[in-house]
DNA sequence: CGGCACATTGCAACCGGTTGCAAAAGGACT
DNA sequence: AGTCCTTTTGCAACCGGTTGCAATGTGCCG
């Protein structure tokens, strides 16, 4: 049903070598070939079978891209400009949606079985290993979002979380605040992980401090809420970085809920500066991660490796900077 | 470097041919053969090539995922629901990001050229044509939150949205409300003439009553409160009907930006009931739009499509019920 | 044990392209 | 016109599997 390359070459009435090398760029075409077989091909319609090019070149401009946090707002974002970023391209996207799973294998085998030619892993959440296991499987990847690295095993891209939860511990205390507490994401995260080392690192050390921190089951609106509701019980800190800005917002809900006003009883810090953040209704103070950049960042790093799978994988690291909305106390005017 | 059917079939000492009927669902072969197979596949660690298998079969099991709406947050939840639920089933969604595109011809060539078997149109922005141009290149397509059709062209899913204006309009009038509006999306997406009509005809004839509407650019944060606030400049209306939840949440912002309470001053309802509709913080009151089934029901027409390709398109609309929360005042006492 | 039906297996062609190699064509120069 | 070198083109094998068909093997019957 569909046309093939025969039938081009059949009606061009020229070999379905000169068919195939006509729309390969840089084969060894004359203008005049290229020109009758085009004109064939139009007529019948005609466009090349990415998947059995694949099958020969080994090359099927699909990416694999897994992700597992479909409940985080900035996902959308995330996805968004992936997709129009690999497109743009040339490339296709595969997702893989690890919500219910968290073994790479079925993953590794699943976009193996497509001849994928390399994989992004989107994800703070996933450890290091994961991965790791599509390179031992021979598959070029990317980690975006994942941990810094100073001899990474696979190409990483991301912040550096150990500076953010620095420069929110920094914030919080230049505005004032003595009783802080970090309210990270899930404990087994890497993200969560380096965010508090920094936080405590630069929080250490002032003996008017008192620092606190806990962990919510996952990067979510309800986990934020769930988990500030309990720290609530206990009594509450005088300002909040939380491990991102949904669960800022999770954890703002829970505050209000409770009778606290956010920035009058209570301060919050957030990161990422997810869309959302900057919404007027929620004008979330953040620690802004450059997306775009870092996605861009991404896309480019695999393109690199599509050329050059055994490049040395390196870390690259994007600045981060603070975001002044409405949901810190001001600096004290000196 | 990959192990392939021809590893396994010398491994074991058979032909591929046995190799490939041992892989194969319900082929003709024995037991003893299926062992040896799988023995001689499991040293090797061999797994099929989907592309090469698709080649002859004709059968990638990659369905087109196509979409437009990257900054609508439900979107997250639809494609959490899409790529879980299709692999779920042994199919991988094919992403086509649209946000720059609108025109079908590029994306139909670009599935074309990836063989997907299927083709998924999420959207409600879409016109009608859209999904139809699939169809015509002898793709099965599913028109997911499409317009319902009496004599539809391709299979279409979603809402009854007439009936949920209507019931928009009659919940408003039921409230007490006089002066009442519906703040639309897109003027162009079926989804946004067919609610205005419903909320036509249910606000029509009651002669005090005061009715009107606008339309945001978008389905988004942005384009709600945007239009909310140009609509401020001449005057709010008791109560909105908007055309969906990120609009309504947008058009908060902007009634609460502008001194409004809501729903002290101003009643809004929404329709979708995405995640964030019942987050504490925006408590929004809407009309729920049962997305599991819809996806639910999309999949399954698509499997069904995929062994039926013939089948007569038509429409199946889901039920739309009312979820109270606090954007409207209570019914009157009577 | 022969005969027959049916299950199993291998052969070889094919799916839609790509590509190394050698033959053919074109061009420049003597 | 004849050489020699460079393009351009076609042939045929191949990518990793699938499948119709014929050959072989198996089980059951009389």
């Amino acid at each position: 049903m569909p046309v093939t390359l025969k039938d081009v070459a059949e009606l061009a009435g020229v070999s379905t070598s000169a068919v195939s090398r006509a729309f390969t760029e840089g084969a060894s075409v004359s203008d005049k070939m290229r020109a009758k077989v085009q004109a064939a091909a139009d007529e019948l319609g005609y466009h090349p079978n990415a998947l059995a090019s694949g099958l020969t070149t080994g090359r099927t401009k699909l990416i694999g891209l897994i992700s597992n946090n479909f409940h985080n707002p900035i996902f959308l974002e995330v996805f968004d400009r992936f997709t129009r970023g690999l497109q743009e391209r040339g490339l296709r996207p595969l997702i893989v949606n690890l919500t219910d799973e968290t073994a790479p294998d079925a993953s590794v085998r699943l976009l193996r079985q497509y001849s994928v030619d390399a994989v992004i892993v989107a994800s703070s959440t996933l450890p290091p290993t994961f991965a790791r296991a599509f390179r031992e499987a021979g598959l070029p990847v990317v980690h975006t979002f994942g941990r810094r690295n100073a001899r990474p095993k696979v190409d990483v891209i991301g912040i550096d979380n150990v500076a953010c939860g620095a420069l929110a511990g920094q914030t919080l205390i230049a505005r004032g605040y003595r009783q802080i507490a970090f309210l990270g994401g899930p404990k087994a995260a890497t993200s969560t992980q380096d965010r508090l080392r920094g936080f405590l690192e630069a929080t250490a050390g002032s003996a008017d401090l008192c620092v606190s921190h806990s962990f919510a089951q996952a990067y979510s609106f309800e986990a934020g809420r769930d988990e500030m509701r309990r720290l609530l019980e206990a009594g509450c800190a005088e300002a909040y970085f939380c491990g991102d800005d949904v669960l800022s917002i999770g954890a703002m809900a829970a505050l209000r809920g409770a009778g606290l006003r956010v920035p009058e009883d209570v301060g919050v810090i957030g990161l990422n500066d997810m869309e959302m953040a900057g919404w007027d209704n929620v004008a979330l103070t953040t620690i802004r991660q450059p997306l775009a950049e870092i996605i861009e960042a991404s896309i480019d790093r695999v393109i690199t490796l599509l050329g050059a799978p055994e490049a040395l994988p390196r870390s690259r690291v994007m600045g981060c900077v603070l975001v002044e909305r409405g949901t810190l106390r001001p600096l004290p005017s000196a």
